[in-house]
DNA sequence: CTGAAAGCGCTTACAG
DNA sequence: CTGAAAGCGCTTACAG
């Protein structure tokens, strides 16, 4: 007759099966089972063979928790999306959902796994995953705008932690980010080589805005070279992107200035110039030619559809991963430039 | 002078600080460390400020893989996102981008970690995060199309996982989703309302789109309530959403049938038929109305904008979460129906 | 090629 | 209120 123990010890065992279990039932010891399941070249075929039998038998799995501890790896890479303080979630740039999407597929194709988080204030900052081992490295991607948490991310890379990203605006990180200067010298050559003449930039280039100040370079160089002079229209950039676009249209047609082609600093201001010229009468792109960069699915479907840069978002999400694995070796690399290409649509295309 | 083991000791000593040596600065043991850092209100106030200034002093952090060995809770739920096989991340329906950014904010919201993958065919398919221990439970949201990955994540959840998902083909799986029923009632009303007399419904309503076939049997409904007779246009689902709807209204246009209003299973099925809808010179919304279902960001952003169903996609995660937490503690939660609201918007806006 | 043993860094009964 | 001790389930020198 089964006593209390044996009960005890029976509905013990229906809980998970460890290494230990597996070793019993093929007949070998714990550390051979280890060994065969991590793939250790060392143990025989015969073996392994057995040794995965029993383990699918009891329905055996590593307990990773375990795995980790002992190597002090995790094979996790945190990523941080950084959005503006308060922000609906479907408001959020759809760049940075599709960098997500591709940045995640290279963390499992890298053989990791990806821990997501969304931060916009002192509420959620932290960026610490390291300090108590829940992943290895952090990658950071997310608007530009909020200060205050690349502030709290500039003093993680500065505590050691293996960290890049994605266009920071601090020139000191570890970043990875498009060719913003041939972006900008496509988009100026599209707009002329369709006769647009007087051809204007809309966006903030401060200090923080890396990307746009490149981008703004680039289109400059082109302008120049061409015989124009570059003109740029700053906007306030703590209004949405989109109203960025409405507001510096309504401004340009306020001081009666003299364009007919617009290289807006991303899609989404894109978008809103489109919808404010149209909104004014003015049709695109006969009247106005319009480019953007980024390459997000939305621009595919407006009418007419936005002609634009758009960098190759899987290899981008692929460098930032090899550049924090070099970093997490100890092999910094420095690759980091992602190559862009002109998606040449309705909204550019007149005849010169 | 030092010896090597000194050396040795002093090196090893730089690496990490563990709760033994916490309790070494505190004078405390090591168990009194642990209970003071995890908020255990058996120790006094004055031996947890000892402690946590010596913690802090030793810039310590606790190990989350121990704890979680030690406990068997890692506190991590996964989230994945089914996809298309071979779509890019930027062609991916944005609406599971908003839903999966807001149940990232949720699981963070719980005090969980959240492990992101997008899955699409058997190379990557991987649901059971349980078996080794990288997570508790399992979000599963994404396309209804992809039938080979939902007949894996029915596995998963017949396995005995902890598992929730968002509007899951199979009926028999623990799901939340929206009140597409009312939905579809509100998106008929609204083209009525409007003086559309002859509005049709877009969308496929196979056995795996619960959610589509709810939504036209809402449509339905209040279209038979107000005497009318309920039309549905099938299109093949392999298509992709933006080309359903092109389709859908050069089938009924071809085949001459007469409509003046769209309710369609999706805003980008929505998108779709505007885009066509004006390529074929049909105004919009003098001669068609158009109503979508989702609330996605671009639909605000098409001229004209696009009025759409919109859930409430914070309580959505809100819920997954909630149900999934329910399910892990062994006291099933039956809330699953997450409201829905009209945005109204200029496609659907004409006068009665 | 395999096994016995130590140890990763915590939490938590148990005892006082 | 605090401490000594066991143990979560692995990996990996070390020895044979």
């Amino acid at each position: 007759m089964a006593n209390e123990a044996d009960q005890l010890k029976r509905s013990t065992r229906r809980t998970r099966a460890t290494s230990f279990d597996v070793a019993e039932l093929a007949g070998v010891s714990q550390s051979t089972v280890s060994r065969a399941l991590a793939g250790d070249p060392v143990v025989s075929e015969l073996t392994r063979e057995k040794v995965k039998r029993a383990a699918e038998e009891l329905n055996y799995s590593i307990d990773q928790n375990a795995t980790r501890l002992r190597t002090g790896r995790t094979d996790v890479i945190a990523v941080v999306v950084i959005c503006r303080p308060g922000e609906l979630k479907g408001d959020m740039n759809p760049f940075y959902y599709s960098l997500l999407g591709n940045i995640c597929s290279a963390i499992s194709a890298a053989g990791c796994d990806a821990l997501t988080s969304f931060q916009d204030s002192a509420a959620n900052l932290n960026g610490y995953y390291e300090r108590n081992r829940r992943a290895d490295g952090l990658i950071v991607i997310g608007t530009a705008e909020n200060t205050e948490a690349w502030a709290h991310f500039r003093e993680v890379a500065e505590s050691g932690a293996n960290m890049v990203c994605w266009g920071a605006p601090y020139q000191d990180q570890n970043w990875v980010r498009s060719d913003n200067v041939a972006g900008g010298e496509i988009a100026a050559r599209t707009l002329l080589e369709n006769g647009y003449q007087n051809s204007v930039y809309i966006g903030s280039v401060t200090s923080l805005q890396r990307q746009y100040a490149e981008r703004f370079e680039g289109f400059s160089r082109a302008m120049r070279s061409a015989g124009h002079t570059p003109v740029m229209v700053q906007i306030d950039p703590s209004l949405s992107r989109i109203e960025q676009g409405h507001e510096a249209v309504r401004k340009m047609i306020d001081t009666g200035m003299k364009f007919d082609g617009i290289f807006a600093a991303c899609d989404q201001i894109a978008l809103g110039a489109m919808q404010e010229l149209q909104a004014q009468g003015l049709s695109i792109p006969d009247q106005v030619g319009v480019v953007g960069f980024d390459g997000i699915n939305a621009g595919e479907h407006v009418v007419p559809p936005l002609t634009t840069i758009e960098p190759d978002l899987p290899l981008a999400a692929e460098l930032l991963v090899k550049r924090l694995k070099a970093m997490m070796a100890g092999t910094p690399s420095d690759e980091w430039l992602v190559p862009v290409r002109l998606l040449a649509r309705g909204s550019a295309m007149r005849a010169a």
